[in-house]
DNA sequence: ATTTTATACATAAGTTATTTATGTATATAA
DNA sequence: TTATATACATAAATAACTTATGTATAAAAT
């Protein structure tokens, strides 16, 4: 996804997040939504996605139910009971992440 | 460093953050300076710090000066003329990954 | 006295997330 | 009829980091 390593570590948060809050969404329509919200920063790749996706559905994170759409195949995933719980956990520390890292580099705060 | 992946990939660009505003450290000293500023919430082990300083100084990032102090030796890292232009960019790549992550996750933005 | 903790560097094996490169297949637009 | 969009998938390679060690000096604790 995209050029800065930044991102490395975050594909899960970012999937469980978008989970919680849309029920549930298929693997394409997270590449689309993700490249929309970040107005095409942010580029989810299929081969990062896909596994990602289901790692978490092994590890009972998420739960799938496919789908046939205009003769096309599709898996909804979303949340188990342990991935919303999960996903609680995960955005904490992203906040705690996201806090830490302005800590570190804070541009003096006077520009604030 | 720490449990959460987020951390991942951000190291390189912390280091260089901190070699900017101080001009000059070493390494242990960083490991220090991370900790004291984040409350203990994120150590950086000697196992990713030091191979990442000898990448960034084989990439001409960093400069080193070896001195000894105490009877102990210690490498004092600073960015090259390079590396202050790379900090440019990093730090422009961690504001947008920041705004990214926050855009993806917020709270609905009402309890702002 | 001696063990632990702090300071200060280092590397090597293993893990894991992600990139890059493919592959299949259908539907629509150029 | 060729390219683009939709929709899934995997496999090899890369790269960052963890975990486990290792060396060595100095200071603090038992």
């Amino acid at each position: 996804m995209k050029n800065s390593q930044l991102y490395k570590g975050s594909l899960t948060t970012i999937v469980m997040k978008l989970l919680e809050e849309n029920g549930r969404m298929y693997g394409y329509e997270i590449t689309q939504k993700v490249k929309g919200i970040t107005k095409g920063e942010l580029k989810i790749t299929e081969g990062a996605l896909y596994p990602a996706l289901h790692k978490l559905e092994a590890d009972g994170v998420l739960e799938v139910e496919v789908e046939n759409v205009d003769n096309r195949l599709r898996k909804y995933y979303k949340l188990t009971e342990k991935g919303t719980t999960e996903t609680v956990n995960r955005l904490a520390e992203l906040e705690d992440f996201i806090r830490n890292m302005q800590t570190l580099v804070q541009p003096k705060l006077d520009s604030l």
